[in-house]
DNA sequence: TTGAAAGCGCTAACAC
DNA sequence: GTGTTAGCGCTTTCAA
């Protein structure tokens, strides 16, 4: 068994209540009273137990991180571990202890969000990788548990969202692809249940129109984010558009996929087409060529991510977060 | 407020004890009494509080999955983020939240392992990444919480390990070099505190002797598990053995690093020399050229590690859970 | 088959 | 300043 304030009452020689006070730091107390209690409390060691005071207190002091299903495919682990990694550290800092959760596609059983907050009373709970139809969005919204939502600009009186600017991130991207004095630029984008995908479109096409360059919806491929997808688009666009010399991607993976197209095809990175990517996930510093692409500050979304729950978690509003992206110039692009 | 058992007790009209007797099974009780309970608990969509419950079981259904400061870094995102997920989705199966933890260089303050244990009830923790100079290691041994460790070959009454088979994976990849002709073959291993390096040379040397080889530690480099190891060990066994033709690397960013230096000393790969590192990161099927690589069992190392851990909790023995490596053949090593 | 009562470790009125 | 008391939501003897 281990230690209670009980037992440093009885070794104090005064009441649990004012052990408590002690340890929480009350400033009803005697300072000698609290030092010999405190004192004790140390002397046997003594740990809080969380789970008593959550009974009590009704507020757990845990956080869920939750990661929806279509995020743990492939091209996303790199992404989402340092993001996770911001919320821990984040979140241990702030006194919070991080659940983890996932709808997994491999368990069939469809646990609610709620369920798990509800069950392990959570204070609140941070999401991503959820698609805009994902039915469990409005649930989450609907029940009032203070959540913060990563990539989907949601805000609300008990949920506001951390993203990075994606507008932005594509028109850097294809800003530096026009100055390389690049007129045909396709675009392959993610799916159409990932906001980011609507944004980078949008950036996209603010970008061309900004230098007086048409936009063409021809010369938008739609796929999702992997590998597979770079791949079929470089044909589509290719066969549309032979004399196409840029191709700006929404994910890492496509412009991975879309690059090996484009060698199969017999052109040239960048000399016949120059390739953008989105993410700057670590494995682009080691393809042939190395990537240029659009960095997002991923350890940063999560502890944003974290503050920002806090925030709400101590009466805050919903507000919306947004980070600055930052193009890394590499080898795909220029030599 | 959400609804609890005293909630539907009274509208059952029964007491508590009798609700909590028909929402855990209990066989003492009539079965229209039960019936008539749960179907009350479902329509008040009651979620039972697993806080309280804890509290007076004394188990949290909660386990610790224990990062350690070093994995942090670069090289093992990949490695991780797969095993994580492993544990998670066993554990959720088997009734277990996972409560994510730690040790981050960012936070100065040192929080023992049993601190989070105690504090927060934990029924048993997972460690991972953990050196063999790792002052916690101890700590967790020897107060008797259950706890599995990955890549950490412990065994006692209350502590497992899973780890995959590191002499025999080392062994395959070096018997790979050995098969296509190579006759002195250099190794860069990581770092002394970590058990799989011991046990990566011991494979390497192995190999070497069954074929007739003499193993000689100057043909070995001691780094770290990260690409400039791979640099520098490269430029170190070039220049004692400059007749080198295969390099065997005990992980796949040492490998990596070691590519792009032997590029730069202007030799190809795998003409010259013949490279295989270890792990099977995502990453090594897009460098130049594709790396072979043993590959271990990330996911299945997490299912297995929560498997076991819950085994332990159960009342199980420590035992060791060794799995396969597998050897990935690539261009790195034959065209 | 069911219920009353105690208690898990802690906090928080309320009295003294 | 300090102690008494009640109670958080649940499980579990023990009696009935």
């Amino acid at each position: 068994m281990s230690v209670t304030i009980k037992d440093i009452a009885k070794r104090a020689g005064v009441s649990i209540t004012t052990v408590s006070r002690a340890l929480n730091g009350y400033p009803d107390i005697h300072p000698r009273t609290r030092e010999r209690v405190l004192r004790i409390a140390d002397e046997m060691n003594f740990r809080p137990n969380a789970v008593a005071r959550s009974l009590v207190m009704k507020k757990s002091k845990t956080i869920g991180l939750i990661i929806s299903e279509l995020t743990c495919s492939s091209s996303s682990h790199h992404f989402i571990f340092d993001i996770i990694r911001g919320v821990h550290d984040q979140a241990v800092l702030m006194g919070y202890d991080v659940i983890l959760s996932a709808t997994s596609p491999y368990q069939q059983q469809e646990i609610s969000y709620m369920e798990l907050c509800t069950r392990r009373q959570l204070d609140g709970v941070l999401l991503m990788g959820v698609r805009t139809d994902d039915r469990y969005l409005q649930e989450v919204l609907d029940a009032s548990v203070p959540c913060v939502l990563i990539d989907v600009p949601l805000v609300s009186k008990t949920c506001g969202h951390v993203m990075v600017d994606n507008v932005r991130g594509a028109r850097m991207a294809v800003q530096h692809l026009v100055d390389l004095g690049h007129r045909r630029i396709g675009m392959i984008n993610g799916h159409r249940q990932a906001y980011v995908s609507f944004d980078r479109l949008k950036g996209y096409r603010q970008a061309l129109e900004e230098n007086g360059l048409t936009f063409d919806p021809d010369q938008v491929f739609d796929g999702d984010f992997k590998e597979d997808a770079g791949i079929e688009g470089v044909s589509r666009l290719l066969d549309r558009f032979p004399d196409m010399t840029a191709l700006f991607c929404a994910s890492d993976m496509i412009a991975v996929g879309a690059i090996r197209a484009l060698h199969q095809w017999g052109k040239r990175v960048p000399e016949d087409v120059a390739v953008v990517g989105y993410d700057d996930i670590d494995l682009v510093r080691y393809t042939h060529p190395p990537l240029t692409t659009v960095h997002q500050p991923r350890y940063q979304m999560g502890t944003k991510a974290a503050e920002l729950l806090v925030r709400l978690l101590s009466g805050g509003e919903g507000e919306a977060v947004v980070l600055e992206p930052q193009l890394m110039v590499r080898e795909s692009t220029i030599r």
